[in-house]
RNA sequence: GGAGGGGUGGCGGAGCCUGGUUGAACGCACCGGUCUUGAAAACCGGCAGGGGCCCUCGCGGUCCCUCGUGGGUUCGAAUCCCACCCCCUCCGCCA
């Protein structure tokens, strides 16, 4: 059986509806050829079946013969016979499995009822803001200028030492990238309650499949070891997530709540023009993960509850942000439903996602094969959750131009003070 | 990297040499029942996952697949052969 990310008996029970929904994603779902598929593998699988079902009595028959020291030449013969049928049959149903997973790999996860309507990120509906987007009395400079003058963002070395879109931190620079680490797990796992993880930052390609980061039209994105079978880490997500691959989890055990600091690493070739500025878009960030594992009648309210405590951190660091509720055609492909945080960037005019926050329902479980049994009962997936918890780069970018002095210097935000053993970059 | 050993159901652990009532003995855990004032013990029963078909649609019936993964041999494979992955022990290397 092929790795399945919708439910395929609901297109088959549903096709209409999830056509409708998959439709808000501005996606025509080719449903019509998933039923005529699914109809013709069920046929070959039923007619592979009455086969075999006769060729396991034949070799039963066979047996018993042996047994009372007959022989059975012509029953073996015709047994033959219906293993080369079988064979033919097999891989009929293995080839129209592949037809179907061709289409259903490809269909994404249908948004939720309260995803807003819309075709791309101009249809993201703002659903809180915090602070207002911070004024000054002088003409504000970009973060990669400002951290350029202090020496504390070296971009042309770190371009020396890796290439293009590598940064060396150095002094408060360095010491700012370890504090927001420290400050983000510290407030995740003292107050929120999340559990810290350190993963490997190899994942191999099970993993990386099993998250949906790997696929026909995904991937390219990925660092790859040319040796082994093995990546650079895009996202903690991945090697978070699949620590409970093929798993059966103690029901007593859910929700599970884990955050993860890990270096993350995006080839992101040929991205657009003013990110390749400063800190935005790196090709190795750090970034500090929220990762949930739920049962699936509370994976709504956890995903409140996640977004809230990335929320927190910008808060309690005193930068201005706002909510926003992806629209649907703005999904991610496994995502039903997102909320992004954008922080407030002057040198942006404007506010610059810094966390995604989803809720995957059982779509990623479904791949990875996490399981729970409710109330001790059949297996049943789980829904996964995931968000930044934040993204450490671009909340550097953000205290750095959003605390900038006039005079070129950098206050450090309270909450940071202790982790940087400073009240002022300078 | 080299040598050897091993991957079986929620867990432990038989079976593999000598292919065929072993989809899997036995034990533990778990669920139900008897017993008991209650509990424990004892005893009886149940207890893997996925899929197809049928239906009086239910905690139903039936069939198929799965003993690390993928191939192969065979009428028939947990058992034989090949490749790969993983784990353990020893050696090497190293933080």
């Amino acid at each position: 059986m092929g790795e399945l990310m919708l439910d395929i008996k609901k297109l088959r029970k549903q096709p209409e509806e999830i056509k409708l929904a998959l439709a808000r994603r501005g996606l025509d779902a080719p449903l019509d050829e998933f039923a005529e598929l699914d109809r013709k593998l069920r046929e070959v699988i039923a007619e592979a079946e009455e086969n075999k079902a006769l060729r396991n009595k034949a070799s039963d028959e066979i047996a018993a013969a042996r047994q009372a020291g007959r022989d059975s030449e012509e029953k073996i013969a015709a047994a033959r016979k219906l293993s080369e049928k079988i064979k033919a049959l097999d891989l009929l149903a293995a080839d129209i499995e592949a037809q179907l997973d061709d289409i259903v790999l490809e269909l994404p996860n249908p948004p939720l009822d309260d995803v807003p309507d819309g075709a791309d990120e101009h249809d993201n509906v703002e659903v809180r803001s915090w602070g207002s987007p911070t004024r000054f009395d002088f003409e504000p400079r970009p973060h990669w200028d400002i951290g350029t003058a202090l020496d504390i963002i070296d971009q042309e070395r770190g371009a020396k030492v890796a290439e293009s879109r590598f940064t060396l931190l150095k002094g408060a620079g360095a010491r700012l990238e370890r504090a927001l680490i420290n400050f983000f797990l510290d407030l995740h796992t003292g107050e929120h309650g999340y559990t810290e993880l350190f993963p490997p930052i190899l994942v191999n390609s099970d993993s990386m499949r099993g998250t949906g980061q790997l696929s026909k039209f995904a991937g390219q994105e990925m660092y790859k070891l040319r040796d082994d079978d093995l990546y650079l880490n895009p996202t903690a997500e991945v090697p978070v997530t699949n620590i409970y691959r093929d798993e059966i989890l103690d029901e007593k055990d859910l929700p599970i709540h884990v955050t993860a600091y890990l270096p993350s690493f995006r080839r992101e070739a040929g991205a657009a023009g003013r990110d390749t500025r400063g800190l935005i878009r790196q090709h190795q960030f750090n970034k500090v993960e929220l990762v949930k594992f739920v049962r699936p009648e509370t994976s709504a309210e956890e995903l409140e509850a996640l977004t809230l405590n990335a929320e927190e951190v910008l808060k309690r660091l005193e930068l201005p942000f706002r909510t926003v509720s992806l629209c649907a055609g703005d999904l991610g492909f496994a995502a039903a439903k997102t909320y992004d945080l954008e922080v407030w960037l002057p040198s942006y005019d404007d506010y610059k996602e810094i966390s995604s926050c989803s809720n995957f329902l059982d779509f990623q479980a479904r791949r990875l094969n996490i399981r729970y049994r409710p109330g001790g009962g059949k297996p049943r997936f789980i829904h996964t959750l995931n968000g930044s918890g934040l993204a450490v780069g671009r909340t550097s970018a953000a205290i750095i131009e959003n605390y900038q002095n006039e005079d070129g210097s950098v206050n450090v935000p309270e909450a940071l003070r202790h982790y940087m053993g400073a009240e002022m970059i300078e």
